[in-house]
DNA sequence: GCACGCTTGGTAAGCGCTTACCACCCGGCA
DNA sequence: TGCCGGGTGGTAAGCGCTTACCAAGCGTGC
């Protein structure tokens, strides 16, 4: 136009077809392998394209291949809790176990040509569902981390476009993936209980509205007072899945001079990040002092000290068995309605008191690599 | 279609418009409020997408206002390095740089309307830039991580569409957006070397061909060589910008019985994070026998033990300045070409040597919160 | 009271593709 | 030699929107 100002000029498929001499029709046939092209044909094609550099547009193609290959993902970002001078703390936060999950689903995207058109949410956010519905139209179908979106919605949108949720609950019209909650908390309650015989045990928890956070509370709390133990929680017991969140119970438990119990579960490994470290700082000893689990088996819990117990998930698995699922509604036309449990493993190391080399249990978990 | 298989019928603005008893430009009019409707037309169309819940169609839109409102990102994901077992190690690595960068670039994105589709590719994979030019025509620009396009393919592609690149170069047709790498490793060198005293320094590398990478070490490298210390690099100090990949250098290298520096730079905290774990593992204390130091200050950093020392770079606000510089280009047509630096400080912490509580130099830095 | 101008709604073109449909060419058979 | 069928290329319709353009309705000022 002016200057330097790149042109950003796309040639269209008419440009290609002008260059090689041929209709548009058949460079498109040349380029979705249609009907067969004569060698002659073809070859002037690829070779306009190639000269041309061109690319077709996604938007043109999708309109009238009524399938965009693009599949909507929502996760939820850490609510922003104004009062204290936290903010920037939560906002900073790594979502590490939503960010895994999202490379696995893009990685099993990839393999059909899916690309991932992500939107977070603030829960507190005013239009966060104007947000979500303007994504559905834009993709194929969506993947809804940690129910951010209520019920209704979700049963509304469902009519428009398919919907898998991760880690949610199972609805007629959508299809669900998540990890087995109670087989993992069940282990990693015994072994708290059973063999490191903790008699007061605590679960820090999660967003409360998370699925995934009142089946490892109700399962913890359920399995520790079944085995005799005595389970402690309530609202000083609210986390929000992020390490800030596991550090700020921590804080003001010991501010309010509370009694810790001897065995802390967390909802999350990233909780139990946050509460290693708030313990420590207070000169208090993990697992010495006070054992602390994790759930998730983030990578970073490898890398700890203490080397953090926790209950494995397929993390990638999940998000590519979600992207699977949700693939099969799009092109096969699957119905929905499908609940997926992936399976948990308790991955035993030193957070909750057992020694790295010789744990108490003797079956070794598969090997957490390394 | 047959029996509970959901329809997933999604209704057109034809639809909308006779319920509404309306045509279909008055009810795009509304949509997009141009030419003040009358307040009768302007609420039986409202009424009417109310009802059936119409959400416009992306693909249609996109392809009519040549806007799609869709930034392409593209990041590394790390190589899998197939020899030895390692390979889930890394396919499972968490890329807490580039995610927290993605978070930035989505945040302000939304502010926009934009919605962020990912991308990611192993360097070594056959057709990857095939993947990233269909991305780019699925996308109204596109924002890339750390080169992950030669510059001949750059330079092609950047014709097409307005292109930022992170932590990349700046080219005639691309604008980049980075840290200051040289103002963060020379305040880093001279801490280690004029503070510490620290005589024998190493830095541990990121990926060969990462602008970053580059950039640190040689800087770095210079700054130590400058102040009389020795400093040591060379392939046996080859990293990927990963825990794993830091661990391994380390596992190398004592493995060879090669003698260690006083003080290892690393490319960035994910490698810190593997160093320190692997030379605590072999019985060596961080900072005691030997200090380590990281790059970016990601949030984990900060729940280390020992806490590591790093030069901040302002993760979100990189993927939050790219996004900006990328849309500048697209809706207002700003020309390509130039060179965004954000500025970085040094955050001293414990793993250089410095105690948690008296910094061995006064000024203390603006307090890494907490 | 009429012409003019401003406002508002409708019609239709077009964004860049895919593909149904048709016309054509060619070889093989009667 | 004439027909027919298989296979190829071209034309045009349409995917669901936005918007230029036109027609109509209304209020004003002379």
């Amino acid at each position: 136009m002016n200057d330097g100002g790149t042109a950003h000029t796309q040639p269209t498929i008419y440009d290609v077809a002008r260059a090689a001499g041929v209709s548009i029709a058949s460079v498109s046939r040349v380029l979705n392998e249609r009907r067969n092209p004569l060698p002659d044909t073809k070859a002037r094609v690829m070779e306009a394209v190639a000269e041309l550099g061109f690319i077709p547009d996604g938007a043109a193609r999708a309109l009238s291949a009524r399938l965009k290959e693009v599949v909507g993902v929502v996760i939820r970002r850490p609510t922003v809790t104004a009062p204290d001078g936290d903010i920037y703390a939560d906002e900073e936060e790594s979502l590490q176990f939503p960010d895994l999950i999202n490379r696995g689903v893009e990685v099993a995207a990839q393999h059909r040509d899916f690309n991932l058109l992500l939107c977070s949410v603030d829960v507190d956010d005013h239009d966060y569902s104007r947000r979500i519905f303007a994504l559905a139209r834009k993709s194929d179908g969506l993947i809804l981390h940690d129910q951010v979106l209520d019920p209704d919605q979700l049963a509304r949108l469902s009519g428009q476009v398919p919907i898998v949720t991760l880690a949610g609950v199972q609805t007629p019209t959508t299809t669900n993936v998540g990890g087995d909650n109670l087989g993992g908390m069940r282990q990693l309650a015994r072994h708290l209980v059973l063999d490191h015989g903790y008699r007061t045990l605590a679960y820090l928890g999660g967003h409360a509205s998370s699925p995934d956070n009142i089946a490892r509370h109700a399962t913890f709390g359920a399995e520790v007072t079944a085995s005799g133990a005595s389970f402690t929680d309530g609202p000083h017991w609210q986390g929000n899945y992020c390490a800030a969140g596991g550090a700020r119970v921590i804080e003001r438990l010991l501010a309010d001079g509370e009694p810790l119990p001897e065995a802390i579960a967390c909802a999350n490994d990233q909780t139990a990040l946050g509460v290693v470290h708030a313990l420590t700082q207070h000169g208090l000893d993990v697992p010495g002092d006070i054992a602390v689990t994790g759930f998730d088996d983030i990578p970073v819990a490898r890398h700890l000290r203490p080397l953090l117990t926790t209950v494995r998930q397929p993390i990638q698995q999940l998000g590519a068995t979600a992207f699977e699922a949700l693939y099969s509604m799009v092109c096969d036309g699957e119905k929905a309605g499908r609940n997926i449990i992936l399976p948990t493993t308790l991955v035993r190391r030193e957070s909750c008191g057992c020694s790295a080399d010789a744990a108490p249990v003797p079956p070794a978990p598969p090997a957490a690599k390394e």
